[in-house]
DNA sequence: AATTGCATGTAAGGAGTTACATGATTAA
DNA sequence: TTAATCATGTAACTCCTTACATGCAATT
């Protein structure tokens, strides 16, 4: 089981920052690191268990004022082990990419269709560069953060903005070649 | 079934370059868009039949010379099944990125780490770079294909080369930063 | 009083890869 | 002759998302 799953290190990683809630740990991942990972609920809990199991992780319930809860916090076991994987080369398979598929695919319909998947893109990849920039600029400001983690949360965003811009350049480029490609071939 | 795969597009978009065997249509994936898309055997022979049984591909059986194998090509019904996922609106969700998580929980650990994986980024992306450019020069002459084809082809390498030299632009920028700062706090 | 958010889990099902199984043809 | 490639499929298994189920606490 998990053999290939790296939801287990991104639990691991997210209770470095701080022990949390299996919920808090969902929401970290969705607010945080939510636009280039993602867990849900559904594997975080199982994944808690089977850590805690593993000793990788220490558990704490939580039952004063307000709600209820088990507090995680990652073990000597478990930040080793998280180490080890940080050390492991990473594979740079390619993801699947929808709109290259779609643009590829356009050679054979007409035009319409792939420039309008373009200029979606532009508009989508430019809201995204709205985002991240509004977030590069919080970072200095977010001291429930470190020094250190600021400077590695703010190289993450980085990435995030340099593959936007070269997204909206690209679909732009392409939208002007194809201007000029039904310009010249559908009036001879 | 098959609510949200795109194998069956996939398989229909390959098969309007012209009529293939399911090996063929693998062989293609990997070959030629595999830089941004996958397709394994396991699923496209399941996937031919079901379209084959909705009538949007049409098989052939070739017994005559050499190899016998059944040729798909893909019926008008099938046409207008792909062109309406074509004109449909693609969901640009962010796929997870590792290097990024590895990046991220650095900062909880020696900064080594970080750049070892950086290193290694410069290096994959720069070999994926010189592949791609090599792709990119020989579109013109795959003759195989058509004048529209080649031109969707090399935009899709376009974007390969773009966001490859934005991964690499980011990752030197990122090791420069690291090496500022380990200079500066490791010797007080 | 009602809605939103916190909190924890399970179950079902789809998507996809990999391994297995089989065999023919072709090139080295 | 032996390895590589062509060719077709199935089975097992992992990963992951989504839906379901439940209930309390805080806010409006």
């Amino acid at each position: 089981m998990a053999k290939d799953s790296k939801t287990q290190f991104a639990i691991l990683g997210v209770l470095t920052f701080g022990p949390q809630s299996g919920y808090a740990i969902a929401k970290f991942c969705r607010e945080v690191v939510g636009f280039f990972w993602s867990e849900s609920f559904g594997r975080i809990y199982p994944q808690l268990k089977q850590l805690h199991a593993q000793g990788l992780v220490r558990k704490r319930d939580q039952t004063g004022s307000g709600r209820k809860k088990t507090i995680y916090s990652v073990t000597a076991k478990g930040r080793r082990v998280l180490e080890e994987w940080l050390k492991e080369p990473t594979s740079h398979q390619p993801a699947r990419n929808e709109t290259l598929l779609k643009v590829f695919f356009g050679a054979e319909f007409p035009t319409e269709l792939s420039t309008n998947q373009l200029s979606a893109l532009v508009e989508a990849q430019t809201e995204m560069l709205k985002v991240l920039k509004g977030i590069e600029q919080q970072v200095e400001t977010m001291t429930e953060f470190s020094e250190q983690q600021r400077l590695h949360f703010g190289m993450t965003i980085r990435l995030g903005i340099l593959v936007a811009q070269a997204r909206v350049k690209w679909a732009r480029e392409c939208l002007a070649i194809l201007k000029l490609e039904s310009n010249n071939g559908n009036t001879p």
